[in-house]
DNA sequence: TTAAGTGCAAATTCTTTGCATCATA
DNA sequence: TATGATGCAAAGAATTTGCACTTAA
């Protein structure tokens, strides 16, 4: 999705559509990391000097309230954000950490899962595949 | 796997068995549900009424390592805890945020996934479902 | 113009750690 | 009895919040 497009969203679904947020969002989109607050924080603060924490994480709860953006939740204390674009899975590196996008998705075969005997409808799933990335292979290992 | 086994992980791998090890991993053994750090501490204060907030993540911390439990991470700030038992798959409820155990695994087939353009070895993999659990389904809704 | 959003700083929540003491092996 | 583990309290991360001021609509 295009930025225009994002923004559009924004006025769309009645949020003001401010110099903080568009430059919060500008940064997660042009980012092809999966960065943490902090990371964003210190992204936008060269754009506005005086940005603040609350700033960041209140924009970060109404976008991902809107559904913009995503939240990634892996073993470590804090959350991981990225732009939503079309689903897709992620490939965790176990020795540096490092998210990455897979490309083509893996398909998940199942409508409904068992739980205590009971067969439930499922809405949705996550998968994510963990290993050595290419990077850390190379660097030695 | 049966407690005193676990038990004796603990002393296989150089580890001492302590009185409050013993007692928090019987209390994780005992739980059904996948309990967060505090509510591990609230269940082992019953029987310990002096344990501390140190000793229960310096536990958890040490039994992960031994690979005697699990961690959930699941877009709550806090970590959730179980028992490892064979490998098994989650189903989360969008609701409630109750955790339950599926019981025939959902299998993924993919020993490697793509990630640009470069094929990487998958080692292990991560699948969870979501939707609306029996309970809260049952419960008007 | 007005209410949503911001900056700031203080408060919360979750987790870790230093140190003197305790108790398992 | 030696040293790994504990309790306690303080420190550290990550995140949230109250409030006066600012700004998008």
């Amino acid at each position: 999705m295009q930025i225009k497009q994002l923004f559009n969203e924004i006025r769309r679904k009645g949020y003001r559509l401010t110099r903080q947020r568009m430059i919060i969002l500008e940064a997660l989109m042009k980012a092809n990391t999966h960065p943490n607050a902090d990371e964003i924080f210190q992204l936008v603060r060269k754009r506005i000097k005086n940005i603040s924490y609350g700033t960041i994480y209140r924009n970060l709860s109404v976008l991902k309230k809107m559904g913009l953006i995503g939240e990634l939740n892996i073993g470590k204390t804090c959350t991981r954000y990225e732009v939503n674009q079309e689903k897709h899975q992620h490939f965790i590196c176990t020795k540096c950490d490092k998210i990455y996008n897979i490309k083509p998705q893996v398909k998940v075969e199942a409508d409904s899962v068992q739980i205590t005997d009971i067969s439930v409808k499922v809405k949705d799933y996550r998968l994510e595949f963990f290993g050595i990335c290419p990077n850390c292979r190379r660097t030695n290992k």
